[in-house]
Parts: C-alpha cells; sequence; structure tokens
DNA sequence: AGAGCCATGTAAGAGGTTACATGATTAG
DNA sequence: CTAATCATGTAACCTCTTACATGGCTCT
C-alpha cells in the first residue's frame, strides 16, 4: 500500500516496554559470577531442579539467543576461550554499561501484579545475591506499587456499584483485589 | 546427531498448547452473535470500555489476523457481503468444527493458576453468555484442577522442609500456594 | 472544511518454543 | 561400546505489538 511518505519508517520508539526477564536473568547471572561466564556454564542454573529454573526456564538456545543481544545492547562483550581438548568457549564479560542495566533493574519494582510471579521472584533471586542489603528497599518499593494498585481497583469496584448489569466486570474487579492483596500478603511474609 | 534422517522435518507434533484464549474469544464471539459477523463489529467488543475489552484487549489487525487463521482452521467460511455505499464486509460463519470447537474449549477448566487471569475470565464471561445453565460445572471442575494443584504445592513445600540452603525456593512455594488460593476463594464466591 | 466512523488489512519487529545439527571427549 | 558431557548454535514457526495505508461517507 502506499507509495512512501518520505519519512522511511519510524524508529518505532519503544517496543513494548515488557521488562524481558530472560534477558536480564542472564545479566544479573553473569554478574553473580564476577562479571565473568559462558553459555554452557550459565545454561546449567536455568534447568530443572536448581532455584533459577523452578521460576524460569531457559533452553539452551535461548540462552545463547540472549547473550548475542546482550552483545548486540553493548552490555558484555564477548572473546573465544581456546580449551585445548573440549570445545572453546565464548566467555562473555560485563561491561560498565551492563553492569549499570543490571543495577537498575534489581532496583525497580514491577508494574504490575502479574508480573510478581516470574519478574519480581527473579530479581528476588539475584538481589539476594548480589546485593542483599538492599533486599528491604526493593520489597518496599514493591508494596507500594501493589498497595496503589489495590486502592485503583477498590475505587474502579466503587464506582461501578451503580451499574448493576455488569456482574461480570464485577467479577474481574474482585479476582484481581485479591491476587493483589495475596501479593501483597506474601510480601510482608518476606 | 544425524546427518539426516531421510524425514524432512517432525511435524511439530503440538506447537505448545497453549490454550489461545484470543482465538477461542473470537469464536465464540461469532457464536453470541447467532453464529455469524464481520470484523469491524467484532473489533468494538475488544476495545476499552467493554466488558470484554477489560480482560482482552484485541488491536484489530489482530482480530483480522485472527480470523484468517480460524478459516484455515476450518472453523469458519468467509463471504463478501457488498454494502452499497459502505466498504464490503467480510462476513464470516461458524463451521459444525468450529461450534465444536467452541463447546469444548467453554467446557474445559484451564491447567495453570497464571491462567486463571485471562483464561479462565474469557470463558466465564462466554459461558454465561452461550450457555449459563453451564456455569456451575465449569466453576466446579476449575476447583477441582485448582485444589489439586494446591495439594501438590503442599506436598512440594514439606518436602522441602529439611533444605535449609533453598529460602528462594520456599518463598516461591508459599507465593504460588497464596496465588492458588487467592483464586479458589474467588471461584467460591462466584 | 475537518473530524471521525466504516471496513479492511500489510509491514516489521520483538519475544518465545521445539526440533535439529555438530563433533570431540570421558565415564561406566 | 554406549551414553553422557562439553559447547555452540540454526531453522522454522508461533504470538503479540506498533505503525501505517486506503478511501468513501457522515456529522458538526
Amino acid at each position: 500500500m502506499a507509495r512512501d511518505t518520505g519519512r522511511t519508517r519510524s524508529p518505532r520508539t519503544r517496543p513494548g516496554r515488557a521488562s524481558m526477564p530472560a534477558e536480564h536473568a542472564v545479566l544479573a547471572l553473569l554478574a553473580t559470577g564476577g562479571g565473568t561466564g559462558h553459555g554452557y556454564d550459565l545454561a546449567r542454573q536455568f534447568q530443572a531442579g536448581q532455584p533459577l529454573g523452578e521460576v524460569l526456564r531457559l533452553e539452551p538456545s535461548m540462552l545463547y539467543h540472549h547473550l548475542k543481544k546482550l552483545e548486540r545492547n553493548g552490555w558484555v562483550t564477548t572473546e573465544v576461550e581456546p580449551q585445548g581438548s573440549r570445545p572453546p568457549r565464548q566467555v562473555h564479560t560485563l561491561t560498565e554499561a551492563g553492569r549499570a542495566e543490571v543495577d537498575g533493574w534489581l532496583a525497580e519494582p514491577v508494574e504490575r501484579t502479574r508480573e510478581i510471579r516470574l519478574d519480581f521472584l527473579v530479581k528476588l533471586y539475584f538481589v539476594r545475591r548480589l546485593a542483599p542489603q538492599s533486599v528491604p528497599a526493593l520489597i518496599d518499593r514493591q508494596r507500594v506499587v501493589l498497595t496503589s494498585a489495590l486502592t485503583r481497583l477498590r475505587n474502579q469496584t466503587a464506582m461501578g456499584t451503580g451499574n448493576e448489569d455488569a456482574p461480570f466486570t464485577r467479577d474481574v474487579l474482585d479476582l484481581r483485589l485479591r491476587q493483589t492483596q495475596a501479593a501483597i500478603d506474601w510480601l510482608d511474609g518476606l
């Protein structure tokens, strides 16, 4: 369609802005290994049976994919390390930008309640390993986010109370309230 | 492994087997409209402000995409309906296979707790509109699924009680327990 | 005259899954 | 001898999101 407006194509401002837990987990895992590591080694931690693997399962193919992407982002550099008899390793090293990215990601709470289940758990795992003194701050900030979500949900529920023809919407809000409340209770028990 | 086994490429048994809530919602929405409808009309229901749109937001482009896919699956047929002055409509009609697919989907509870938030809510919305007498059965079946998940989580928690070096795993299980319990409580209140 | 509705899509990319490819070495 | 481990990927196919295209008609 459309011959061409002259502008080739907008730079796609922000592509959705998900928190990309898998990518950040790989980056943070590099940080726990002193800033370096190779794919095969990192892969083990994402398998079933490992604590991290219970929350975020990552197939080797996806792990290698993420490592390539982290390199394109300038968050890691890669060198080949020959191994004698074994296949050579691609050793990845965190850059300063990568380190900053990890630190920022670890300090930010997640936005949505549904991100508690994956994103926040992964963050919690790594904050405990990389900056245990920041754990209470992260939990507090997350609690604030969830509490304000709770308030918003309560307001919506109150506003809808005249609307008697929408029991479905009431049920939706009720579920969300309960799930958010459960997450807050869990945070409080940490 | 294997230069070539002769088989060009396996038919990819099942591509992940998610419940595909968006696709089924489109199909079910056609059913509520007497088995026929066109894209633009269906699209309105997936917008913000509509009860369905509060749970499942679908951009027009994705809706049209799903309609094409439903046709490839043999669940709908499509005819063009000229409109006089307006642009012609693509009128989609549920086939028997499509009707059966909707019925089956509406009767099945979801497998995972995290699918309650989207998949189950959408199902509930359509069961109430298409087969209100089946609502209690769906809720019961869903309750059974969630209760057995709860039992599994409790067993895992009990087994892990010797493992003192894994507080993270305990926290993960605790969160899942609370979220599952919240979902059960919500079901009981419906 | 301009805004917005009607009605349908394409293009491009991110993120993710599963299967398959390769090939040497070491442990049972 | 066979299976697992070390080590790295590619191919093919999904879903979903955002941006953009087209073009007449109706309402203010």
